[in-house]
DNA sequence: AACTTGTTTGCACAGGTGTGCAATGCCTGA
DNA sequence: TCAGGCATTGCACACCTGTGCAAACAAGTT
């Protein structure tokens, strides 16, 4: 049965101010032909009436809906959030507006958003979290629906990927460790591994074999501040502990910092070095002052939204450079 | 020019099938009536075809569109980014999917943000940040979407108002501190106060009254951590400082306990006791362990589907009780 | 066999919009 | 005055779906 909204559509507007429909039509849409007389009788009676043009009409006869579906899993963890403000946000600026489906990790969660994405004829879905099934792409491009991935290793013809130099990050880490005098440099992460995770890990793995000094691996749990406590745990229970230790997340920074300082008596940084990844706000607060690598979300955000304006045969991988920035947790090299 | 996105649509998986395209529509359409036998060859059709109901066109039809526009400012926050979580999830396991819309604190923001939300006909909006012009109420209920505000105190018939127990809670942290021995209260707050923060801030500082300990207020910038420093630094300055002070948020909170700890040199919480309001992820932190309320996200996020799945007679005041965790920058009152 | 009852199916319309096409009106130039 | 050019306008179609209505059909009853 067909409920009445009573919204106020094009006919009620071209009623009221005594033109045709298309004429009302044409008022709202950019570069069409219409008389500045007409115009103006048309947004008079609009404003009068509160009429909004319907972009779900709208999108059946353009294709482009305006929506960008973003994909993203654990969205309350403060990188997951700080990127997915500075995105909503640039999509805004550029007039689209943004659908956030919320998965868990399971794969059949992120098919479940992928379907969602899709019945609602997005233009485009960013995949913040993993995406597991390459069967899953080949849906999403017979649907017409562009896709982007956010630091996934999968390679898709047609879709945009944005990856970091994560392995040069973990390299950077061990270089900047080994500079400051740590010999027992170690890597701590989470088991629930993304493509990313493991390449920064790998990074500062094989630099530190290069170098002589192979480093001790932990990896704990999933991605979280109390995979942080076990894994600082852990480290600092061997009989060898490290003075130097490469987080591969923030958060798991934190939770190695609390442990090291509250339950070893460690001080930082005279006698335990740490470099998180990300730089999430809490970071800079004077409780952590943790040196880390900060994620160009900006850059990431305008890359999606420039690469989503352009008729998408531009190149299809964007690489960024994530940068180290030096706060407490590490003695600054200059002496 | 109609751009054609080839999408599959209801008309090539009838022509598949062999059967009418009304025939595809009802196969989707749960209660409709479908001999068996078609039913399965629409279906096979479908998944061979990857076919998904446009629901753009059917929000046309049933004039529900299935989204909700969640209205959000400051998302990156902790507590904003938890609230969403918890919210897409709950929506999203009622079958409805969530439009992110980003405002900053202005009234020309939240303005483009609720036509956006019409212009998708959205079902609904829930609005997280502040709605000052009455006006936009108006102009949401005339195009027939229905409204939720959350710890708003603008009062709006037909509307669904969510509030917290603000005023008890400031009260109930007050008596926390005087009970534990405190003498000198105070009350730290940001000076772009909404007004739930008004009434947690009116209700510690009457409680206090009450019973003739009239609490020291402040109140700085906007609602962050560094806000906190500085409010931290402004009271711990004065010449009587307070031994125990109620922060409006717990990003306050977290800035006066560091600039309390590491400019002050004051030991939480035998030097000073400190409670807090939200109880985000960082409060259960090693390095804070803050006594804090817990708003009630789960029961919020419910009752707004609850409330949306009705037809919206119902009563349109939902008041929810935060409650106080105990950590540990407040000694117990255990002895 | 004829009739009744109930299920299934296709036709056709509605919902709100953008736009090609033809028609209308206005203005300029000769 | 008339032709020609140009901006503007209205008609009608398309986009994709849900659903009322009548027709077709199957099955059971007398």
């Amino acid at each position: 049965m067909t409920i009445p909204r009573n919204a106020v559509s094009a006919k009620d507007v071209a009623e009221a101010a005594g033109v045709s429909r298309a004429a009302v039509s044409r008022t709202f849409t950019p570069g069409a032909s219409v008389s500045p007389t007409t115009r103006a009788k048309v947004l008079a009676a609009a404003e009068r009436l509160g009429y909004h043009v319907n972009h779900l009409a709208r999108g059946l006869i353009t294709a482009e809906s305006g929506i960008v579906a973003l994909i993203v899993a654990e969205l309350d963890t403060p990188f997951r959030s700080r990127l997915l403000a500075a995105l909503t946000e640039k999509l805004q600026a550029d007039g689209k507006v943004a659908m956030l489906i919320n998965t868990d990790r399971s794969d059949e969660s992120v098919k479940g958003a992928l379907r969602q994405a899709i019945s609602y004829r997005t233009d485009a879905a960013v995949v913040l979290s993993g995406m597991p099934d390459p069967a899953l792409g080949d849906l999403c491009i017979r649907n017409g629906l562009r896709l982007v991935l956010i630091n996934r290793e999968e390679g898709r013809p047609g879709a945009l990927h944005i990856r970091l130099n994560d392995a040069a990050c973990g390299a950077q880490a061990f270089e900047a460790l080994r500079r400051i005098g740590c010999v027992r440099p170690a890597v701590a992460t989470s088991r629930s591994a993304t493509t990313s995770l493991r390449l920064r890990a790998e990074g500062f793995a094989h630099a530190a074999e290069d170098a002589g000094l192979p480093a001790t691996r932990e990896a704990i749990g999933v991605t979280s501040y109390a995979a942080g406590l076990d894994l600082g745990t852990a480290l600092l229970s061997r009989s060898e502990p490290p003075d130097g230790i490469f987080c591969t997340t923030d958060l798991l920074a934190f939770g190695v910092l609390d442990v090291a300082r509250q339950r070893f008596g460690r001080r930082v940084p005279e006698d335990l070095s740490v470099i998180g990844f990300d730089d999430v706000a809490q970071a800079g607060w004077d409780a952590y002052r943790l040196t880390t690598f900060a994620q160009p979300v900006d850059e990431i955000s305008e890359s999606i939204v420039s690469w989503l304006d352009g008729n998408g045969a531009a190149d299809d991988l964007v690489e960024l450079d994530a940068h180290l920035v030096w706060r407490d947790t590490v003695s600054m090299p200059s002496r």
